[in-house]
DNA sequence: TTGAAAGCGCTACCAT
DNA sequence: ATGGTAGCGCTTTCAA
């Protein structure tokens, strides 16, 4: 490796002091605009680039952030709504001069294990928090570890600071949209037990057949999976009482239960509706197309990621709530023509 | 925060001196038995973990290595190759205490900034290079930078270490596949142009059509999305020549030619046959499932790592194969009944 | 406004 | 085998 420009030399050749160097290239106040100018200048023409490494450790911070993805390590494969909420966080790190720090753990108590690690290494200056449990132990390990995380979709009264994306009103309207073509009760199958968005969706979805004044359908647990969907629709085949309208907790969900409903020689959306939730790119991809609430997760992205440095600059932080998720109504619902059935 | 234990604590607690401590915690020779098991005692009771900023300041290491994806911002979304790669990347630099560093860029000169600026700041040990381009800039730029770097994928007497996963064997046995049940040509749709592996893929698919003594068939231009796989099928339509048999250069362009040509009134695989490149989820979500040649990123991903971080620490290194692709045959080829069409 | 100097926490060299 | 100490590159008091 070559020699690195540092500070020293920028300082030698704009021919002042070490620290005014410092002061200067940082914007701090204190330093006269011809010396701001001429240290620029020289470090400019060195082609200098502070080291992270010096500055981290004296200015005790990391310029880095964590995100931790905890589930099966093929998840950024199977489910597209990561890849789409690190964009979003990228987007904002980079402007501000930080990095991200990607963990995959399969399990829960390793992904327990990084953020003890990540905090104790003093690798990262804050993490987001994914996918929250019911009384998620991290809720208590961020406190402990004093360290700065902005959750993502917790439930309403988290304690620590969080971003938003409510889909309640989508789901209203989803269920509003079935009703009206005549579906008297609406499914659901759920996502996996546990986690926040899994019972959120499910009392978006009660809530929303109880005041439409209608049955509230089966519901079918499922687990955020295609082969989740596909089982949940082998349990309604089973059970012989085929719902006319179902709302899945996801789109690899509604995928999986559509696609094994069409194995079974049910037309969609002539025999059953299909809605999913998330927006995936997927749903497009499957025929009929899938209804779908979209979700935004490079938006809610983007503003975690921007809440989250400002808490590390010390800022102070309200929780943002990103614009509401919304109903996109493709194929999957829709046209109540009753088809004939069209083979086994 | 509270104060942290630093190795001075440790050091105190076991009565011995920082050198000693930091030489019995690093495993490094010239430490008696019984000093290194008091400071790990000491270590253990005192919770220590060595901070990072200090450890690389004066080691002159990130302890991270990053990855820039360069492409639209939806990548991971659209194209759930990276979630795999990353996967694998990441299992091996978590056993190792590595980070990953993860940058998503949408243009070329982008990337070629970010890789600029982590080398500069030092926030990387090294890096991998993914979708290599022919005559790609970041092989000078990091032979400039002296920055260690594995490419996964790239062409052959590559100047740089390198991982590869050969697809030559598997698309043969493709095109050999489809001449046994008797298709005459083989058309492709290529992926983007410029990259290393739509070249290789065409090449393959040039050469096993010679060797099995068939005609080559049309080469229709793709970019690796949906659409493009879609644009491609408009064109075969419009020009009323469509061929029996389509190799795509992925997945995702294979599931657009295949719904847009079901669209038509198609019969796959009855009218035309199609085969994919990757092995992606969608491609068992598909109707009828994707015939693919299987890719391993995930296997791409930890050897690139491993010896990403085995040059790190200047041990000798030599270009990985990991095992080939294979042809995964599914239902988008195969059966050669010809069934009268359906529709337009 | 400027500069000298004291760390930040650790590694590694060099005496002992 | 052990311990003192000089950095690593930067930020940040504190004097001048």
């Amino acid at each position: 490796m070559r020699a690195r420009v540092t500070i020293v030399d920028v300082a030698q050749r704009a021919g002042v002091s070490i620290s005014s160097a410092s002061a200067a290239l940082n914007d701090n106040p204190g330093v006269s605009d011809s010396t701001r100018a001429r240290v620029r200048d020289a470090a400019d023409q060195l082609g200098y680039v502070p080291s992270l490494r010096g500055r981290s450790l004296s200015s005790r911070r990391a310029f880095a952030v964590g995100l931790v993805v905890q589930r099966q390590t093929d998840v950024l494969e199977s489910d597209p709504f990561f890849g789409a909420l690190i964009g979003g966080i990228e987007s904002v790190l980079a402007d501000r001069g930080y990095a991200l720090v990607l963990h995959m753990v399969e399990r829960a108590d390793a992904a327990r294990d990084r953020y003890e690690q990540l905090a104790a290494g003093r690798r990262v200056d804050g993490v987001f928090l994914d996918e929250l449990q019911n009384d998620d132990p991290r809720i208590a390990q961020m406190q402990r570890l004093e360290l700065p995380a902005v959750a993502i979709n917790p439930g309403p009264d988290f304690p620590l600071p969080a971003v938003r994306q409510h889909a309640d009103e989508a789901i209203h309207d989803l269920i509003a949209r079935f009703v009206a073509e005549g579906h008297r009760a609406i499914a659901h199958v759920s996502g996996a037990a546990g986690f926040v968005h899994t019972e959120q969706r499910i009392s978006a979805w009660r809530s929303a057949c109880a005041e439409l004044g209608i049955d509230e359908g089966v519901l079918l647990a499922g687990d955020f999976t295609y082969d989740g969907g596909r089982a949940a629709a082998e349990q309604l085949l089973a059970s012989g009482e085929l719902p006319t309208a179902i709302f899945c907790a996801n789109d690899l969900t509604a995928v999986g239960l559509m696609i094994r409903l069409q194995e079974a020689g049910l037309s969609i959306p002539g025999d059953v509706a299909i809605a999913g939730f998330d927006g995936i790119a997927l749903g497009r991809y499957v025929r009929p197309q899938l209804t779908t609430i979209l979700s935004a997760p490079r938006e809610v992205g983007s503003a975690a990621a921007t809440m989250l440095l400002d808490i590390v600059d010390r800022r102070a932080v309200e929780d943002i709530d990103v614009a509401p998720a919304t109903l996109e109504t493709r194929e999957s619902t829709g046209s109540r023509t009753v088809r004939p059935r069209t083979g086994v």
